[in-house]
DNA sequence: CTGGCGCTTGAACCTTGGTTCAAGTCAAGT
DNA sequence: ACTTGACTTGAACCAAGGTTCAAGCGCCAG
């Protein structure tokens, strides 16, 4: 059995967050001895699969639904999944777009980057896609 | 000239996070005419940097630093460039993997996924990158 | 018996990026 | 003159995800 130190050891998640994810009820409160948290082997999973969830985008909110649905009812859980799935490659999409407009930051021969019709463009679709109704033109 | 709240519709940001922007010092102080901000088309293309620079994942504080810089010291507004390029192609690989474990979450036929081998790995890889030290066994 | 380490708790605090509110000002329309 | 609508301010509030702290307990070594 290990106690919070040595799980906070063995996974590289702070013991603080492992109490604070307990008090979240995003892990099952821990069998005690002596008052103290003693943790099996499966704990070391459970921990990591929370920050593997978090990896992915689900805010800690989400993952307690996630976990109390896993067994529960399935249909629903893979309809969280998928969803979550669409977010993730949405945060794909605009990252590879950041990722260039930084690239070309660098190129840029423009002495202000504001007067680059490139970085103009990049602005121009993001408000577009972002509720602009007025100025259009 | 447009007032604030023009400005707010045509770039798709509210009104209250433009004057939370000039408060931080992330936009020059508007002119004023009997006391409300006035803004020229320019302040449009100032905004949308804004906006693309956090897309790119800078917080307004580094937002600050690379404004300040931008005219005054290329060299060193390059190296902030090249820095967030680096974070940007890391959190583009773990947005990565994060999407393939989902999707493999919706395949996997094991019918508890911290049984899944593939899991585990990926537990596994994630705890030795972050900062683990005992029980490596 | 005394240290000291590691654990316990709840509560307070932190950071980031804003939003909301109360109370008041300004300009235009009728 | 009065109303209306958009604007002004500082201060308070919010959400997420933790971290830090004070005060105290359990247990082992010397």
């Amino acid at each position: 059995m290990l106690t919070i130190g040595q799980l906070a050891t063995a996974s590289g998640v702070p013991t603080s967050t492992i109490r604070f994810w307990e008090r979240r009820d995003l892990l099952v409160p821990a069998a005690r001895s002596g008052g103290q948290r003693r943790y099996t082997e499966d704990a070391l999973a459970q921990v990591g699969l929370l920050r593997l969830c978090q990896d992915a985008g689900f805010t800690l909110t989400e993952i307690r639904q996630v976990l109390a649905q896993r067994a529960a009812d399935p249909t629903r859980w893979r309809e969280l999944v998928e969803a979550k799935m669409v977010d993730v490659a949405t945060s794909l999409r605009k990252l590879r777009k950041a990722y260039d407009l930084l690239s070309h930051a660098l190129e840029c021969t423009h002495d202000d980057i504001v007067k680059c019709p490139r970085f103009q463009a990049a602005v121009e679709n993001r408000a577009t896609a972002t509720g602009r109704t007025a100025l259009a033109g």
